[in-house]
RNA sequence: GACCCUGUCGUCUAGCCUGGUCUAGGACAAGGGCCUUUCGAGCCCUUGACACGGGUUCAAAUCCCGUCAGGGUCACCA
């Protein structure tokens, strides 16, 4: 049975980084019918916090990344005292100092080869690596300690990890050795690097998972991005789901490579998910958002208009987030206009026209999105100028952008009260 | 600094293991064009890479060596 464990410190968010490594775990365990194990390493009390922790396991859940089994370090303390005890005992390891706090590992000089899944042979010398401190003089186990405790103990089979853990690995091998342990099989993962190269951290953007989620990132899609970081599911294909991914997926295939982390292209995959998700899911996911932004009343908002507006939307927007920012004048009162937007269409006096085309769609009957054309069309003819002339004037005075989903569905959904409002600001009283 | 990892378009990658089909394929981004009611949407096109130097071989992106570059680790943090 193959046994895979992510092992993440609430110490922080969940990353981009761990995030991946967590997928790839899962993958793993779920293509070969093995068990995904989640351990959470507290054993630093201090850096420690609920607060992290609670974030890591809503970002593992909302990117569909169920666990099998779970376990906290701070349980099984006493498991890491056993070890450590019974190590001093066998000659392998030491108290340090006078106080007899400290347990101290001694290290063997020796060469140390692993062949790791994913990078091949590796050799290490121990002759450069320090004695190892297990337990620390406030009793609690050190990283690699408890680390090789538990994986021992909780018969992981496959050990996957960043890059950044290859070099503990020759000091965790000599404590499986040690301890009679046997080893698991090791793969390292590449590394993802920030775009001005480097680890990815708070200062070189947002790294969180809870952030991408905020800002209106879909779960499929941040995953769909992570999988191919690092990871082709081959035949040029771009866009695959998680169950596919599974049928696919294997450790082997993984790059050696490091890979930087390129916006762009979570957005572009993220946008081609949005285009296909429904409108009124994505509403859903929408609604929270508006109502933060006090856009909608939380108990008083009508579901099909935003439905509807989504729809409007939902071929042009990446993420959720730009439907806030870019449908704003649905919900705003006073909008804000574009000042280069009023100076290329608004600084020649449109009062006739403008004026005209209210009372054309004041006169309407049925106040349709065809109607509502028609009576445009009709209008620019009989004034004898080009469509375009009218549209984008009519288009910033409404919204104040020049971009913007078809001018007709606009002036439908904005209403004939706000369309009449706004117009009216562009009318001179005299004409 | 020592040790370790890694080098294919700006970015993510296919190809590498099992040399020839690679004048290196795809995607994002960028640039250009079309559509025309706008473009951040859609369609089309273009630019753009085997880090460098030596081998091995009839033949190297692919195998070997060296150089250089980038990254990681050297905690009683994880």
């Amino acid at each position: 049975m193959i046994r895979v464990r992510f092992a993440p410190s609430p110490t922080g968010y969940l990353h981009i980084g761990g995030a991946r490594t967590a997928l790839f775990n899962w993958l793993y365990a779920r293509s070969k019918q093995g068990r995904f194990i989640l351990r959470i390493e507290d054993t630093d009390i201090k850096r420690s916090n609920k607060r992290y922790l609670d974030e890591i396991l809503s970002s593992l859940k909302w990117l569909g990344l169920e666990w099998d089994e779970l376990y906290y370090q701070s349980q099984r303390l006493k498991l890491y005292h056993q070890y450590a005890e019974r190590l001093v005992k066998e000659g392998k390891a030491y108290y340090a100092g006078v106080d007899k706090g400290a347990i101290i590992f001694k290290v063997i000089p020796q060469k140390i080869k692993i062949n790791d899944l994913i990078h091949g042979e590796i050799e290490f010398d121990t002759r450069t690596i320090k004695d190892q401190v297990l337990i620390k003089s406030d009793g609690t186990p050190t990283y690699n300690f408890a680390c090789v405790v538990d994986d021992a103990t909780l018969n992981i089979t496959y050990v996957i990890r960043g890059d950044d853990h290859i070099s503990n690995t020759p000091k965790q091998v000599m404590l499986y050795q040690a301890l009679g342990f046997s080893l698991p099989e090791f793969a390292h993962l590449p590394l993802i690097l920030s775009k001005e190269g480097g680890r990815l951290s708070k200062r070189k953007g947002a790294t969180a998972i809870g952030d991408y989620r905020r800002m209106g990132y879909l779960a499929c899609a941040v995953v769909n991005y992570l999988l191919l970081l690092g990871w082709s599911p081959g035949k040029n294909r771009e866009l695959i789901s998680l169950e596919e991914a599974i049928r696919l997926f294997d450790i082997k295939d993984v790059n050696k490579t490091a890979s930087t982390f390129d916006i762009d292209k979570l957005n572009w995959i993220n946008s081609q998910y949005i285009k296909s998700e429904s409108a009124q899911r994505l509403a859903e996911a929408v609604i929270p958002l508006l109502i933060k932004k006090r856009y909608i009343l939380k108990d008083n908002f009508d579901r099909n208009y935003i439905v509807s507006l989504v729809k409007l939307f939902q071929n042009r927007i990446n993420k959720l987030s730009d439907f806030i920012e870019w449908a704003d004048y649905f919900f705003l009162k006073r909008i804000k206009i574009d000042p280069l937007a009023r100076k290329k269409f608004l600084s020649k006096d449109l009062s006739k026209e403008f004026k005209l085309f209210m009372e054309r769609l004041e006169a309407l009957e049925d106040f349709s999105i065809p109607n509502i054309e028609t009576a445009f069309r009709q209008l620019v003819k009989e004034l004898n100028i080009e469509a375009k002339a009218l549209v984008h004037p009519i288009r910033v005075a409404l919204t104040g952008k020049t971009i913007g989903p078809g001018l007709f569905e606009v002036i439908y959904y904005l209403g004939k009260e706000k369309t009449r409002e706004r117009l009216k600001r562009f009318i001179k009283k005299e004409v």
